[in-house]
DNA sequence: AATGCATATCTTGCATACAATCGACCGACC
DNA sequence: GGTCGGTCGATTGTATGCAAGATATGCATT
């Protein structure tokens, strides 16, 4: 039997994150409860939990909303990814096993499949992909601080999760960047990986300020579900 | 009225860094709730939070424990807290206003004298008016997630808190540092600002790592309140 | 005597009842 | 007519009762 607070806390995470409860949408305990099948208590915990990765911030006797965040916001966000994918890129490269790195390897190959135009794109498949690849090197890294901060910082409401907000050129240098990351932690060079790394995560981070800029191609709030 | 929680929380923060519970000791609910004349819900939610902020460690149906670090703990904290203190000086830098600056060399001073040996000197003291001058730093770094994150990582049991352990060239080398910062700052130099707090970080890691493998002079210890 | 299992007890996890606080609405007074 | 104050409603914060899981202990069995 699973405990009923990571039932809620994953259901509200995701539910976060796929725009069920949209930016600046209240957060009642009570109606959680409900929806989820169980009592206030673990609800608690669950938008506790949630506050300190910053998915949901709480006020003092006036309940829970979900934060819009601003452009200074992704900023902030995005340099802190920077600075932390970068460090763990580092760390990894000094640690990582030849195994994980040909799993790296055939993940690019993968996600490079998954990103060639045509009726076999499957730009959802890609984001399943990348989150293994970026997964594998985050365990590397082998500091559950830095690993903590990270999903802190990372699984955050439309910062990631998506590639369609990517041109083909964008799917064109991620892929380059994987490639290369691998390349760099199979040399176990720990400034090449950082610097790789450091360089992936501002190309994304132009992605979603450009796209945040001129809001069109954005699809994120259509989803339902 | 604050919330019992709150009182919770500092009051089992303030216990647990002051050594009342030391590493290993066992905390029970039942138990804090009866010390701190409150019931079990607010202790849960505390709990919760010092989780995350890796005070103390709880496992599902186990209870919460006071985490004992290991030396291999140690030295990735303060690998973080180099990271993060680091970028926070960097941001500082083109940030920070003259009249902050100003306030950090005094303090400086201040920490000078109660730094020089003799009657005079007031370790303790240090330590309050350390933790105003990092503060102007990280306020000045103007990043809500960067100041949480390095929150969490830098205000650890025997991590801080004292200068007891610092040696008369530990402590010139310190006041050497924050000067510097301090000038660092006021001529906007991210890059010397982020160099000098890297280096001021690594002097404090190395003195703790020192005071760990011939532990001596610890005197954490041996405090009872 | 040692090991495995069952049980007893203690602790945490969850649910619900009660209290405190905040915001909104309405009325009175200026 | 506008503004200030009070009361009401709703929601969060706290306390406690109950259930489920885990560890420890003791007995039976090999």
């Amino acid at each position: 039997m699973v405990r009923a607070v990571d039932r809620v806390y994953a259901r509200l995470r995701a539910d976060i994150l796929d725009g069920v409860h949209p930016p600046g949408g209240r957060l009642g305990e009570a109606e959680l409860a409900g929806q989820t099948g169980s009592s206030r208590t673990p609800v608690r915990e669950a938008l506790r939990r949630l506050e300190v990765e910053g998915l949901v911030e709480v006020l003092p006797h006036r309940g829970a909303r979900v934060p819009d965040l601003t452009p200074e916001d992704l900023e902030e966000i995005y340099d802190l990814r920077m600075l932390l994918e970068g460090a763990a890129a580092r760390r990894a490269a000094t640690r990582i096993t030849p195994k994980d790195v040909d799993r790296m390897d055939e993940l690019c190959g993968l996600m490079e499949r998954s990103a060639a135009p045509g009726d076999g794109q499957d730009l959802d498949r890609i984001a399943e992909l990348n989150a293994e690849f970026h997964g594998i090197v985050r365990a590397a890294a082998a500091s559950v601080r830095l690993v903590s901060m990270l999903n802190a910082v990372v699984q955050l409401p439309l910062v990631t999760r998506t590639f369609h907000r990517y041109s083909p050129d964008d799917l064109a240098r991620s892929a380059a960047h994987h490639r290369e990351l691998a390349a760099a932690l199979r040399a176990a060079d720990g400034t090449w990986a950082e610097s790789v790394m450091r360089a992936h995560v501002l190309a994304a981070k132009a992605v979603l300020l450009r796209a945040v800029d001129r809001p069109g191609n954005d699809d994120t709030e259509t989803r339902t579900s």
